[in-house]
DNA sequence: AAGGTAGACAACCGCCGAAAG
DNA sequence: ACTTTCGGCGGTTGTCTACCT
């Protein structure tokens, strides 16, 4: 079915040029959409003068090259936004990245890898050396990690009791949490999350460690379900 | 100062569904 | 109705850099 824009994809079949993008190449890449426009990638690689792949030169011009990309690290705001569109709709990146505008799927994809898949690594470390510095290598070695997984270490969920921010009934919108095509790829669901949508809390605050004392911005359940009444329309929705 | 390691990011790979022929 | 082509998506890998020991 397939098999020869499979064939495309692995480039090298067909002499396509891989890897790291040259300034020179981003130009022609750039200077052709400008000049065509988005769309018909195979073309693309035919006749703009680059010896790359249509799927290559797609991913360069979406994640790199398409104007409006926010370059730099998320907002806290970001962050929230992830981790609660996650908690809904697992790794859906490109379903998170309609609602972060300026933000592409890749580097969603990248961020929650590297953010929240991983950071138990540096326990495990922790515990390597503690085995190693008591010669304990081939025993398990207890280390004190300051949340229950990865997940929680970075995110605290906390039931608001703040007057300022309206009630939520939860009943009103439990279609919405179903992922916009099933959710048996939903990689993680945070227990708090899972709790908080069954006892209807009112908010959820999401902020890293290192925010809880600078940063006074949250994400409530408000900003994000009033992005989904237009979930046909990303761009009408969250706005800040 | 040097080597090792982890983090961050860019890019590739393979699969899938939709559209076109 | 079937096949082919294409675009898009998610997973994975590669590379560079900063930090740690």
């Amino acid at each position: 079915m397939s098999s020869l824009m499979d064939l495309e994809g692995s480039g090298s079949e067909q002499g396509w040029r891989k890897g790291p993008w040259t300034p020179e190449e981003d130009k022609l890449l750039s200077d052709y959409i400008n000049l065509h426009g988005e769309g018909r990638w195979s073309s693309v690689s035919k006749y703009s003068g680059l010896n790359r792949c249509g799927k290559s030169c797609r991913l360069r011009w979406v994640n790199y090259l398409r104007p409006g990309l926010k370059k730099g690290n998320l907002t806290p705001q970001e962050e929230g936004i992830i981790i609660e569109l996650h908690a809904l709709w697992g790794n859906k990146w490109s379903t998170i990245a309609r609602y972060l505008p300026g933000r592409t799927d890749n580097e969603i994809k990248n961020y929650w890898r590297t953010h929240f898949k991983t950071k138990a690594k540096p326990y495990q470390r922790q515990a390597k050396r503690k085995a190693e510095a008591l010669g304990l290598e081939n025993h398990q070695v207890q280390v004190q990690q300051p949340a229950e997984n990865d997940h929680q270490m970075k995110m605290d969920t906390t039931v608001a009791r703040d007057n300022d921010h309206r009630e939520v009934n939860t009943s009103e919108k439990v279609d919405i949490t179903t992922p916009p095509q099933g959710n048996q790829e939903m990689g993680f669901v945070h227990p708090s999350l899972t709790n908080h949508h069954q006892s209807s809390s009112p908010m959820i605050n999401y902020y890293t460690s290192q925010e809880i004392a600078s940063c006074p911005d949250t994400i409530t359940l408000d900003d994000l379900w009033g992005s989904f009444w237009n979930i046909d329309d990303p761009h009408s929705g969250i706005r800040w």
